[in-house]
DNA sequence: TAGGCCATCTGGTCCT
DNA sequence: AGGACCAGATGGCCTA
């Protein structure tokens, strides 16, 4: 029995829904609250479902269980005259004829407690703690979430990744390092921005582009300015030259449609030819499952990580980062360990990118 | 205004 | 019995 109370004020229309039992189907029921009680039925109301919900419950039930006005004023009205259990001897509305009031066969199988003023009580109590612990049980998660998108390329606090894209921004780029480790080469920018990028929505596209520093500005202004305004220029702008991604482009710079500084990119066959393995969406749609990349962290990356506090407290990330040699040793730079997101710090070599500073203060 | 994203409520299920 | 987890429903907010 799950007597709903019904909490929402000012709501007139309360919908119920409950998905049938084998059938996947929502049947609705609408209920008006009553005057004296802001209780709705329960589903296994006999008046209301006959029997026990989802067994011989029609499966063309959407549109059909409406209860209609007057019928549920009168079941509320029954059920808000609900009796205190001591009265429960009287009990009732059943007949002699083992039928109710309604006419309709009694109920059989052990009879439900009556729901005194105290049970209704308890029931709307236990429901609101289980609403607050629901709430904190969310906010957990959107925390942890939180967390995610600190770890994953492309942090910020102005344009946050949405939910879906955080878990797949996540799961990509758990793949390309996994990789990379395994395989211990160092790929290609543009690669691993396609394989950060797969999946992703366009303006998460842009997003992680515009991060890596993979932008139609910078791609439009090499096209202009041939001459290199900078004489070191890396590899990543090398095949970032070659190689077009459709629509990528600046966080919220110039439209797509207007810049157009891509040709047509085989994310696939990229991705195959430069990791020497399939691609975890183009191989295989299981790639959630048991193609998960090989995990391999005794290799020479290090994380971006703004929370060491948290990496600290696990034994497991404690122990995939403790193996990491200190950045310093990595190459490059001594600069500051905040101005480094991975792996561009360790995968260019010396390659300084002119506009890191740009993507820094992107992340910031 | 439609669609995407999100927070919240809710009932069901499973587990302790 | 109660908590955790899950999924559906719903309404609000924002943006193209």
């Amino acid at each position: 029995m799950a007597w709903v109370p019904a909490l929402a004020v000012g709501i007139s229309v309360i919908s119920l829904s409950a998905r049938q039992e084998n059938s996947g189907e929502i049947c609705y029921l609408l209920i008006i609250p009553s005057k004296s009680t802001m209780l709705t039925l329960p589903f296994e109301d006999p008046v209301i479902m006959d029997t026990q919900f989802g067994a011989s419950f029609p499966r063309d039930c959407v549109g059909e269980t409406k209860v209609n006005k007057q019928e549920t004023f009168e079941k509320e009205e029954t059920l808000s005259h609900t009796m205190d259990e001591e009265d429960s001897e009287k009990d009732e509305d059943e007949h002699e004829d083992g039928h109710d009031e309604n006419g309709l066969p009694r109920r059989r199988g052990p009879r439900k407690k009556k729901m005194t003023k105290a049970r209704v009580d308890r029931v709307k109590m236990r429901r609101m703690e289980a609403n607050a612990r629901e709430r904190n049980r969310m906010h957990g998660l959107n925390n942890a979430l939180d967390s995610l998108r600190k770890v994953v390329p492309c942090y910020s606090k102005t344009q946050k990744l949405s939910k879906i894209e955080t878990l797949r921004l996540a799961k990509n780029y758990i793949w390309a390092l996994s990789e990379i480790l395994s395989s211990g080469k160092r790929p290609d920018l543009l690669s691993f921005v396609q394989t950060l990028c797969k999946g992703l929505s366009q303006p998460t596209t842009n997003l992680v582009a515009g991060c890596l520093q993979l932008n139609a500005r910078n791609f439009i202004s090499d096209q202009i300015n041939t001459e290199a305004s900078f004489s070191g220029r890396s590899t990543y702008e090398s095949v970032y030259s070659t190689y077009h991604s459709p629509g990528v482009g600046t966080p919220s710079g110039p439209s797509v449609d207007a810049v157009k500084p891509f040709r047509s990119f085989n994310y696939c066959s990229s991705y195959e030819s430069f990791y020497e393995s399939v691609s975890p969406e183009c191989g295989s749609p299981q790639f959630d499952g048991p193609l998960s990349p090989p995990m391999n962290f005794n290799g020479i990356f290090s994380l971006k990580h703004e929370e060491p506090v948290e990496y600290g407290k696990s034994c497991h990330y404690g122990a995939r980062y403790c193996a990491v040699p200190p950045r310093s040793s990595i190459g490059q730079s001594g600069r500051a360990q905040t101005e480094l997101h991975f792996p561009y710090d360790i995968h260019l070599r010396g390659q300084f990118y002119p506009a890191q500073e740009e993507i820094n203060t992107f992340h910031n």
